[in-house]
Order: structure tokens, then C-alpha cells, then sequence
DNA sequence: CGGCCTATGTTCGATTCCGAACGCTCGAAT
DNA sequence: ATTCGAGCGTTCGGAATCGAACATAGGCCG
């Protein structure tokens, strides 16, 4: 609300659709139009970062490799952010992998060009601040979430957060993709996705997911899901909040 | 090592002994010395936050509230660190309640003050900026860990962060209160510390606890504490790497 | 149409952890 | 010394989840 305003509809980026005009202008042409295709690793572990994404549609997982080999996602980016988190803080580089979950499209700038734009306008540099802060929320109840929360309400909170990053109510996804991003057996996911289903929920079949009764969704889900979703509200302003309008 | 150099001997928090000197003694004078008495909530859930604290002994944790009203460890600070860390970001609110678990004293300076100090110094600026970005990779590590690894390893892992964070090899600790944090039952623990105990990596008596065998604790640990450890070396310097020594 | 791969359904036993007790014992206070 | 409470040890049944299979079925491709 204080902080998002839409100025240009064709800026489909929240935060990029967020700044003042002014320094939107000096932005845009360093920013480049790229794809995001399906499973595209975006930067590895320990990679250098070189550059930061604006995702305007897709969905980007963040996703932490254990000891044993095994990854676990540990947070979530799509339009109403940015990927290359750390280049926000002043560092280049990364602990964790990201990867594109849904295809799509993100307006991209190289990492000395950002760092540059962050020096000179005020503006930028506090809207990205109060972004970090709202994924740093979101990981932190995530954490909490991860330790006490059972596989159906997660699963829950799970695709109400994929629901809010893509327009269509229908989505390619498969039991065995949601398991390892939510750390479990994939039979553990048939299981909690067949009990939602039969509530009436959602909807799957076959590699695609529907979302069918969203507030119904919402009630399933432990409140992790509302608590990260009112941080981003009132960080970055309502028509931030993640996009499930 | 880049970035931390002991400046001043007398300065017990590592992100103020890491300031050039001259952003030193601009803060100095704004800074008062404060108790951290035990299990003082420093600032609760949605609390305004007024001030930064930045301790120079004794441990202080971030702590989530569930629905059920149960709190769960989202993340520590000691003297590595600050508390208050919404306000690096711009904020002063916060999602989670700061508690004393082990009492020391700290350095105080108002919210205002330190906006100010934030403004006026580029190394205060980047040096918070980089504690904020370590801590958030240990939250990120939490996340996974919460996920995937079993009570003994967390135990052993917490155990490490906890023993990091004082100056004996002893120090008040119960099993009632380890498995508030770690958000599992009290039973739980004594059977993990039992094994650990057992191992002759802890010994434990009564509400206090001892690490007497730390390479082995850090050999039953998980990878986690490892992984977060190092990035705190790498983003503030080997001597910030949270005071094993 | 038939083959084949992928996605989902289902089962098995084993393990971990839960929630809730109950008992013991150390150590501090009276 | 006795009392008493906090801290730890231990047990119970049950729930959730694990790891590893195997079975079924939709849809693509030849």
C-alpha cells in the first residue's frame, strides 16, 4: 500500500513495479528480458554470482544440499521478488541452488550494474532491504514450520505459496517434485494430496494441480502460510502480497 | 580476517571490534552497557523495537511462536552479533520474541541513533549488512536441518552454537529447556544426551551442562553447523567465527 | 493398436518421535 | 535432618513417517 504502487502495468516485477519512477527510468535499461525454462539451475552452490533476476512470471526454488546428497527447498521467489538474494547484502555469493520450478520469464541485470543502482538510489536499496527482510521471515517460519508442522498442513502452505506465483489455477506439478521440496517421501505426498483432494481442495492428475476451493486451502494450511504472507503485506504493500488475486 | 581485526581488545562484540576505529568512536559515546539477566525477554512478538543490543557475553535467542502456543529456536546471537535485526533492514518490527538463555551483558544504543549511525557510516552499513546476510544463512541451515535430521545430531549441533557462544565449558543448561528449543519433548533430549554422554563428548549434572570432548561433539553434529560456521568466517573474518577459541 | 515410460496408488515392516505418565534423586530451604 | 521441588530416567501405547518395494494406470510414440 505505502510502498507498491503500480506504475507501469507493463512492469510485471513487484518490485521493479514498485519503484519511483525516476529511478525505475535509470533501471530499465540495464535490465534485459530472459527465460526462465522449466528445471534450469540459475546458480549452483558457491557459485559467483553475476547477476540478479527479476522473475515477472515463473517460480524460482531456493534449495539447500545436505550431507547425504539430498536437497530440500528453503525458499521460494517468483515475481513479487528477485533471485541473487546475496548481492543485496554485498556478497556474490550463495549456499544454496536455485532453480526454476515453473517456466517463465524474469528481466535480468548484471551484479556490478546492480550494485551501482543500489549505491545511487535510495529508493532501491530500501525497497530490496524490506524484500530481504520479508524473505528473511519467511525462511525463519519456515524453520519452524519444517520442526513441528505434519506433511498435509506443509503441503498446504506449499501450494498456496506456488498458487500465488502463477496466474492460472492449474499447474504442471508431480507428488515426486513436491516431496523433495518439502523434504519427505513421495507416498507421504500422495497420501496428504489425496486427503486434500477428497476434501475437495484441489485437484490432480497426472503431473498437473489445481487449486479448486483456495480459502479452504488456506484453512488446511498451518498459519505459517497467513503469518509470511502479512509480513510481505506490510513490508512491500498489499499489491505485493504475493499475487493470489 | 579481511574484515575483523581486534582494534581494541576491551571491545567484546565482534561486530563493533570489526568497525574501523574512527566509526568506532563515533558510536562509543551512544553505546550504554546493559545487563542481559536470564530468560529476560528482550523484546516480544510485534513488539516495536527501540533498540539494538549488541552483546558482549551471554546468549540470546530468536524464538517463534506456534499456534499452539508453543515457541520453537529460529535463531541465536552472542557477542558475534547484535540483536535487534530488523532495524538493519529498515524495520523495527518483529516476527519473533528475543529471550536471554544465558545472561551476560551487551551495548546499548537507541533505534534512532543507530538509523542515524547506519547512514552516516558505509562500514557500519556493509559490516551489519554482512552479519545480516550469515545469520540468514544460519536460519536457512535451521530450515533444512528442522527438516531432515534426527535429535541427536540437532543436540549435538546446538549444543556446539551454545558452547561457541560463552567463555567456560560449562555453563546452566537443562534438558527441559534444550528440548523447548530444538521443539522437541523432553524425553527426547535425555535420551540424545544420554548417547552423547555416554560417548564421553558431554557431561551433563543437574541443569548444568559441559562439552568435554568438542571434536567429537563436532564429529556427531551435522553438517549444519559446520556450513554456518564457515560462512561466518567468510562474510566477517575468522575471528568472528563465533569464538570456539 | 501396442509398447513403454512416467505418475500415482498401495502395501510392508521398521524406526523415530510423540504425549503423557510415574518414579527417582540431587540439592536447596526450612 | 527432613521436606520438597526441580531435573532427570524410564516406561507405555500410539501416531507419523521412513525406506523400499510392487501394482496400476494415463498418455505419448511408434
Amino acid at each position: 500500500m505505502a510502498l507498491i504502487d503500480q506504475h507501469n502495468a507493463a512492469v510485471r516485477n513487484g518490485l521493479l513495479a514498485a519503484l519511483p519512477l525516476a529511478d525505475l527510468a535509470r533501471l530499465r535499461p540495464k535490465l534485459h528480458l530472459v527465460e526462465l525454462p522449466f528445471n534450469q539451475t540459475l546458480y549452483s552452490m558457491d557459485d559467483t554470482l553475476d547477476t540478479v533476476l527479476f522473475p515477472e512470471s515463473g517460480m524460482v526454488s531456493l534449495l539447500a544440499t545436505l550431507d547425504d546428497g539430498e536437497q530440500i527447498e528453503v525458499g521460494i521467489a517468483g515475481r513479487e521478488g528477485l533471485v541473487g538474494l546475496p548481492l543485496v547484502f554485498g556478497d556474490d555469493r550463495s549456499l544454496v541452488e536455485a532453480r526454476v520450478q515453473m517456466e517463465g520469464t524474469a528481466l535480468r541485470i548484471g551484479a556490478a550494474a546492480f550494485r551501482d543502482e543500489m549505491e545511487q538510489s535510495d529508493a532501491l536499496r530500501t525497497l530490496l532491504l524490506r524484500y530481504a527482510l520479508a524473505f528473511h521471515a519467511q525462511i525463519t517460519l519456515s524453520a519452524a514450520c519444517n520442526a513441528r508442522h505434519a506433511i498435509e498442513q506443509r503441503l498446504a502452505r506449499w501450494l498456496l505459496i506456488a498458487h500465488d506465483r502463477i496466474e492460472a489455477n492449474d499447474f504442471p506439478m508431480t507428488h515426486e517434485f513436491i516431496s523433495m521440496m518439502l523434504g519427505v517421501r513421495r507416498p507421504g505426498v500422495t497420501i496428504a494430496a489425496g486427503i486434500l483432494q477428497k476434501a475437495g481442495l484441489i485437484h490432480y492428475a497426472r503431473g498437473r494441480m489445481a487449486v479448486t476451493d483456495r480459502p479452504g486451502l488456506e484453512a488446511a494450511s498451518c498459519e505459517c502460510y497467513h503469518t509470511a504472507r502479512r509480513e510481505f503485506a506490510r513490508l512491500l504493500g498489499a499489491g505485493a502480497a504475493q499475487h493470489s488475486d
